[in-house]
DNA sequence: CCTTGAACCTGCGGGC
DNA sequence: TGCCCGCAGGTTCAAG
């Protein structure tokens, strides 16, 4: 589920029913997921008012009252539901917040891939979760200029370079195809052969990508929230990702799936060069 | 430093 | 129906 348009739209749909409100309780149903809760963490939460909430990367951050930071990460398969009934928890819901007016908040994720953990707001930026991180996809740092000088010399495909969090942040699995695409690029081409008018092109179209689909998660957010949310809304626009062996809109080849890095990889081998 | 592959974990859909 | 396999939006770590 989560990459950065969805980690963006789940950062939104929280702002709008916990900014400014105090954690009255937070029970921990599990003692981990990627990694271990810290000792204490629900102790340290409670009473606590979210000044903010915004997004790093692919991480959700809270911003508390008294100098920390939650950090979660939502992982392959993490979700936050806005419960709005009585129903009971369910096996995968890990963590449950109430706020003091009321509003419950579960954190679900099957594969538990996800993470939760807190630090100070202070020096956030070289915290281990964070130092190694690039740009912003969205960010004005991130230029042509930029991107050609962090992928010079890469002999790996542009496609699997486009993954790597130190380069460039916030591009998932997805949108690296679909960018690709968009920008005309083959995700076969080594990255350091990513210079002049192809980085040129393949900026904007993560860009534009990564802010289309932020658009229409917006647009579908309170369904999102919803206990039984599930995604999808972008689906509609993927002009390759999962689309093997339909036709690409140039009617002149098939879409086509191959594996990278152990990911999988659709491009159209007409379009992209 | 770069690159690749495996690992973490559960659920789902397809083929037999 | 049931079982086995491959596959899934991310990140980290070890090894070459």
């Amino acid at each position: 589920m989560p990459e950065l348009p969805e980690v963006e739209t789940v950062c939104r749909g929280l702002a709008g029913v916990l900014n400014g409100r105090r954690f009255a309780r937070v029970e921990l149903r599990r003692k981990d997921l990627r990694i271990p809760f810290p000792r204490g963490l629900a102790a340290a939460l409670t009473g606590r008012r979210i000044e903010l909430i915004y997004r790093r990367a692919k991480y959700v951050l809270m911003a508390l009252d008294d100098g920390n930071v939650l950090i979660i990460h939502l992982g392959m398969s993490g979700h936050m539901a806005i419960i709005k009934d009585d129903s009971s928890p369910g096996l995968h819901d890990h963590v449950i917040f109430t706020t003091d007016d009321g509003t419950v908040v579960r954190f679900n994720d099957p594969r538990r891939f996800g993470l939760m953990t807190l630090a100070p707001a202070s020096g956030l930026d070289s915290h281990k979760l964070f130092r190694h991180l690039g740009p912003d996809a969205l960010s004005d740092g991130f230029t042509p200029d930029v991107l050609s000088a962090a992928l010079k010399g890469r002999k790996a495909a542009i496609k699997t370079a486009l993954l790597d969090q130190r380069l460039v942040v916030g591009v998932g699995n997805i949108y690296a195809s679909e960018s690709l695409y968009r920008a005309g690029i083959s995700p076969k081409r080594p990255a350091g052969s990513i210079t002049g008018r192809r980085a040129a092109a393949l900026v904007p179209a993560i860009k534009q990508i990564l802010n289309e689909a932020i658009a229409a998660g917006g647009s579908s957010l309170r369904d999102h929230v919803q206990p039984s949310g599930e995604l999808g809304y972008f689906q509609n626009a993927w002009r390759v990702y999962g689309r093997e062996g339909e036709s690409c809109a140039c009617k002149r080849a098939l879409i086509k799936r191959i594996v990278q890095a152990a990911r999988s990889t659709f491009y159209c081998t007409r379009c992209q060069t």
